[in-house]
DNA sequence: CGTTAGCACTCTATTACCATGAGTGCTAAA
DNA sequence: TTTAGCACTCATGGTAATAGAGTGCTAACG
């Protein structure tokens, strides 16, 4: 069966005028609302075609109709029309972008707004590894041979880290070592960095002195897997508790439980990636159970081309489509924007 | 009206029962468990005394008896025996905390555990500025005359800041600033480092070259009182949805954005930090609307007996007191051990 | 005088029941 | 193809009845 241009028109009333209400819209309502001159009888024929394609659905025979998820996904894809930011907002985005220095600090910030304009939970990633290049590398001896190890990496991003290595080293020691991994490993991506350094490790061959050589292993160390996680930062969890259909105590707490946990939401946003533009989860398309309430709408960040991470908010799935896509868009943009402006040219 | 030790002995059995099982008290139930061979009626009796004084209060007048903040309070402070916790849990406690190097991390694993182990939400504050002192600077130039400022602090904590300052500065202007700050401050508190430094560049006097001052005057913005807020680490909140005193969806959710909004906890935080041993809030004693319903439970930790900041937990009023205090005792006594085994003998 | 049994009373929680109203599907007429 | 009419379904909200837990009070007991 195919869908007449009219079943769309109707459908689109009905999601708008759920969005709005977060009720089950009836005959009645729809027909009165939709403008076309029909009467509730039509409506109900329309509705029951629609039903029966799987594009809504009635919780028991005498309520009206809600969105399914293939109705959502329908209504997105081919019927919403978005509204256009206001231009102040984007600009007033803009300047506390611009004012922030620290680029962990930006994307909290970013997480936070968010939040506070779409009343929902705000969410960004933390740039990738593979994506990151190493830049400069400071070690700072502290007591008892613990050793301050300071990564600054191409994004900008500060990472600080103490080890303790087997052996003392002089200040010196340190010093030479940062110098000759700054000197040769500037430009590599964080995941090669253990690779290439046993590489140039090889190649300075007998020539670095047993001394170099343990600093240089103890180095190596602190690259390893573990050092830094994917990880991401989430605002506005709270927010979740104003809306009525997440009200069940039940799903409340498995939804935070879900946001404590981090590795499956990690998982998660891994696969929006890797999208081209403003990517949607919803309810149970993302295949992830204490999220089948939920929607989630993403869209990468990148710098220089490469794609650093996601951003993007999770709320109910009854969510306001046609403002939450395009601000998530903009925001999306205008972090790269933000984050390619402190991007240093080397030297 | 004076406590006969009976109603005393009493008071502490229904309380007890309370914190099991959640549910108003009544006279019978009491009678059995109490031990002393004493009838229904007797206990009503002793009750009709005990609330009189304002230490229980019956919900409804044909439901048990529930204490009050009073009640609690005398419970707490003269009632109580608690458990001493098992020495294994506390030798897991002590490796856990060797184990971490950063003490950032030592802060959040803290939090965590508490959590864990109490089902409730655990708490730890950031050091205190006003305790802790200004150890090691660096400065590292980044691209677009950013300068990335790395301060370590005598609790070995690293703290990062970009600073754009309105003059460019030569690599060797920075590390001569660096040196003057690292030979002149190194020992002064935070919070006193601004005055310090204006202090020392009068004593310097007209020597100084007027790019030095420049430099100075930069650093000493970094110095502001906004660049290192009071904060703290919270962990395990969804465990407040576990418990039916919190099913409230409207207390709970006050009670989250009062976490989220973080300024009122940490006026209530730093009203903990004076006192000695553990210190507790039972419901309304901390003067706060949302935290009426739970309880805080604190204790100080310290390096160097300086009190840097505290831990605790909080958790409905009904919680495991004779768990929950020794607990977070040992917790602040462990934290504190870690972090002076880490604490730095200069040089 | 402290303790206890007995009893009337209060209040909650649960259940059943009914009326209401919104909305449906179906049928037959326009 | 659209619409009016109608019987039907089901959630919702209010009322009444019942059961049960626990109390306070009084009077008897040791």
């Amino acid at each position: 069966m195919e869908l007449t241009d009219r079943a769309q028109f109707l459908l689109k009333a009905l999601i708008e005028r759920y969005i709005d209400e977060g009720q089950p819209v009836g005959s009645r309502a729809l027909a009165r609302e939709a403008g076309l001159n029909l009467s509730p009888a039509t409506i109900r024929n329309v509705m029951a075609d629609l039903e029966e394609m799987g594009l809504v659905a009635s919780p028991h025979t005498s309520a009206g109709r809600v969105p399914t998820v293939k109705g959502y996904r329908l209504f997105i894809d081919s019927l919403l029309t978005v509204k256009p930011l206001e231009r102040e907002l984007i600009q007033d985005l803009w300047d506390d972008f611009e004012s922030l220095e620290d680029p962990q600090e930006l994307l909290e910030t970013t997480s936070q707004l968010l939040a506070r304009l779409t009343r929902m939970v705000g969410l960004v990633t933390l740039p990738r590894r593979q994506q990151i290049s190493f830049q400069h590398i400071e070690f700072l001896p502290l007591s008892q041979g613990r050793i301050l190890v300071i990564l600054v990496t191409d994004d900008q991003e500060v990472h600080n880290r103490i080890i303790r290595p087997d052996k003392p080293f002089t200040p010196s020691q340190l010093q030479q070592a940062a110098n000759y991994l700054n000197a040769h490993l500037q430009g590599r991506r964080l995941t090669e960095l253990r690779a290439a350094l046993i590489d140039e490790l090889k190649a300075a061959g007998e020539r670095a002195s047993g001394e170099m050589m343990s600093v240089m292993e103890m180095a190596q160390g602190m690259f390893g897997a573990e050092s830094m996680d994917e990880d991401f930062v989430l605002s506005g969890q709270v927010n979740l508790m104003g809306f009525s259909e997440l009200s069940d105590h039940q799903r409340l707490r498995m939804l935070f439980e879900a946001f404590e946990e981090k590795r499956d939401l990690i998982h998660l946003l891994d696969q929006c990636i890797g999208a081209e533009g403003v990517q949607i989860y919803i309810g149970e398309e993302s295949g992830y159970g204490p999220f089948e309430p939920c929607s989630l709408v993403t869209r990468a960040y990148e710098v220089d081309d490469r794609v650093l991470g996601v951003l993007g908010v999770i709320g109910p799935t009854r969510m306001h489509y046609d403002k939450i896509i395009p601000l998530v868009d903009i925001t999306g943009k205008l972090l790269s924007c933000a984050l390619n402006q402190k991007l240093s040219s080397p030297e």
